[in-house]
DNA sequence: TTATTATTGCAATTGAAACTCAATAACAAT
DNA sequence: ATTGTTATTGAGTTTCAATTGCAATAATAA
């Protein structure tokens, strides 16, 4: 589930958008889709080069914005300077929990989103397509 | 409201962690108190400079995690390649709409999250001290 | 197969954030 | 008040994530 539709839900993306399906991309795609875990670019890179798989990180960060536009990968939080990603697609969702002590994610599930999504879009008459929450504090072994 | 209690509070803070109450720190305290928009280090910089307080950016970059950790202020959003803030105490609580199409953001109330917050405490046994609720969409002109 | 045009990798650049360090200023002890 | 101790300041420098220019390359259409 999840690692080969991926694949092909970006290749329809990059079809209807009119670029093209290259190699790289297609590498990208698949490694995105090898864990469910947290990644930044960094990691993305070096799991590419112990693969053999010699891409730049400018085609990482290139490809990056593509993949969030498809729905595939989604920023969740911004850390030690720089962007981490998850994919979106074939993953439950999800919330996340920051530790403050020991800096640890966690992550969770609720429902209550949805409620506060369609009320907000009621009251508005706006479109909401997606929301990140974040909770922050202290998990059970720093208290 | 706000404002004085701002600064008398970010003293106590200093007071109580052992650190010095300089002419700088109350500026900036000041200067952030001053508006309940948002701000970003570069425009705090630029306000201040346009009143003759010329105070560096390596001290507004090093207060700025005090103000955090007295709870005064908070990180709203990661735009434009570089955080965002906005002053906590004075304020009411809310979350923030983010328009994919004109990129404005728009303040919400609601009282879900307290709920959501309360769960996960009970559920994990952790202390839950802040969030970060975000919504994407489109506005009502965007649509 | 050829022409067109997007994509790639490399290297240089940008910009936010952090750091260095000498000078300064706050506070405590005299 | 004066001195000693130590945190803080500002200017400049450094770091590193992210972006961009450019020449070479490769993907699609004709």
């Amino acid at each position: 589930m999840g690692k080969t539709e991926g694949i092909g839900l970006f290749r329809d993306y990059l079809n209807q958008k009119g670029l093209r399906n290259t190699p790289e991309r297609e590498t990208i795609v698949r490694e995105v889709f090898v864990t469910h875990d947290h990644f930044d670019v960094d990691t993305l890179y070096l799991r590419l080069r112990n693969k053999k798989k010699n891409i730049s990180k400018a085609s990482i960060y290139r490809t990056i914005p593509l993949l969030i536009d498809s729905g595939l990968i989604k920023e969740v939080f911004f850390e030690d300077g720089h962007m981490h990603y998850e994919h979106e697609y074939g993953n439950d969702h999800h919330c996340h929990f920051r530790c403050l002590g020991c800096k640890k994610i966690i992550e969770f599930k609720q429902d209550f989103i949805e409620d506060i999504q369609e009320t907000f879009s009621k009251d508005y008459g706006f479109e909401v397509t997606g929301h990140k929450l974040e909770l922050f504090g202290y998990c059970r072994d720093c208290l």
